[in-house]
DNA sequence: TGTACATCAGTGAACGCGCGTTCACTGATGTAC
DNA sequence: TGTACATCAGTGAACGCGCGTTCACTGATGTAC
């Protein structure tokens, strides 16, 4: 790289064109994508409430205006930070149920996975259920990967005849015990009985452990 | 009552020694408890992001100053609302525990009774957990009565060996379950298979039936 | 390859708004003599 | 019983703030000829 008198502008500009701009041209490249990653940085840094969409351009390195380009206004931001959350669950959840054996472990496996992401993440996973709140359904691409249907998938392994209430039943069970240990795993009520059994993720498997969604379902 | 020119002001000035001020003279009389009853109104009329310390002066038909003679900030009034719903939370599951016989009865009974609550006060509920986060105990009279003393209470006339870590465990699943499901009582996702059961308390019995929290528990 | 021009994706100033909180005030109430 | 006075619990105007959103603008990019 070599610097001249007009050389900066011109070696960003071609930096520009071959890797991610770095000293920043007017142009931002991928400012949508910058955004969401701003907004995720916020929420966690600073919790749900300081997520203002200004606070997110600040973030982002620009003005206020900006974000205007590419979001109708600030709930459709929020829409997309919840998008990309969910896509990063049902990851998560993917790959928490491949080394399994037992539908329990699996449920187990599942639970955890789930309960870590919220840990991990806990602004992010409450923007995510606020989204899906009040709405009949996810994104098509969502619903097919989905933790509602991997969780149903693991449990369909282990239940002999397909009783199909009882199925969604007892899925809605595993999915609903799994969000509020997700919720409430951070309560510092639980710091006693985390310690007492050997830390918060053996606190998560003993939880899921004792959990039973079907009646008939045999213990470990 | 008899009105005279000056009839209204004395007559009012007499009534508030009597009974509660209906025509409202200068002083209140219960500010405080008429700002909770407001703050609740406003949250399950408007949702929590609606509550400002301001709008419930409006609502309490107050100057927006005059909450500071009894709250010492906003954060303050949402604890006092917190408060009151634990109370009323704690009471209708002392009352939903009465006549039930088998363990696994009063389990589905107090989970029952726990999501209605939930359902019937989403906003107050959503004040009430914001309030117990971050928060290592609730106050003593609260405790004494709680919800999570009543769960536990429940599971141990259930439980024959008195295992403690055991029963901890237990209690909070239960608690767990019982808080998810009061989150996402009202998913729009859910409305099919409420109908499919026969209606949301079908649902949320049939959620709570099975459920196991100890791994013995025996099915009905 | 150059050039004119449309379009895209930024800027930064400005708008009106409701918020939490403070302040000096005042009307009502309780109390001591 | 009356009166002086302290205290309590309101009022309403004002503060500074950050917000979501709009606007006219401008620099950068892509495209047609």
């Amino acid at each position: 790289m070599i610097f001249t008198p007009l050389g900066y502008r011109f070696t960003v500009s071609i930096m520009s064109e071959t890797a991610t701009a770095e000293a920043r041209p007017y142009h931002h490249g991928d400012l949508r994508r910058a955004l969401i990653a701003a907004a995720r940085r916020l929420l966690e840094a600073e919790g749900p409430s300081a997520l203002s969409l200004r606070a997110v351009a600040r973030e982002a390195g620009v003005s206020p205006a900006a974000p205007y380009h590419h979001f109708k206004d600030k709930s459709e931001l929020l829409d997309a930070v919840a998008h990309e959350g969910w896509e990063m669950l049902n990851a998560a959840l993917a790959s928490a149920r491949v080394d399994t054996q037992s539908t329990h472990d699996k449920l187990v496996a599942l639970g955890v996975a789930y309960v870590c992401f919220a840990r991990d993440n806990p602004s992010v996973y409450r923007v995510m259920y606020n989204s899906s709140r009040d709405r009949e359904d996810l994104s098509p691409a969502l619903k097919e990967t989905g933790a509602y249907r991997q969780v149903r998938d693991a449990l369909m392994a282990g239940a002999d005849p397909v009783d199909h209430v009882g199925l969604e039943l007892a899925t809605s069970a595993a999915w609903c015990a799994a969000h509020g240990l997700a919720e409430m795993a951070s309560f510092r009520q639980f710091d006693q009985i985390k310690a007492t059994v050997g830390g918060e993720e053996a606190f998560f498997r003993g939880l899921f452990g004792h959990m039973r969604v079907f009646p008939d379902e045999p213990a470990e």
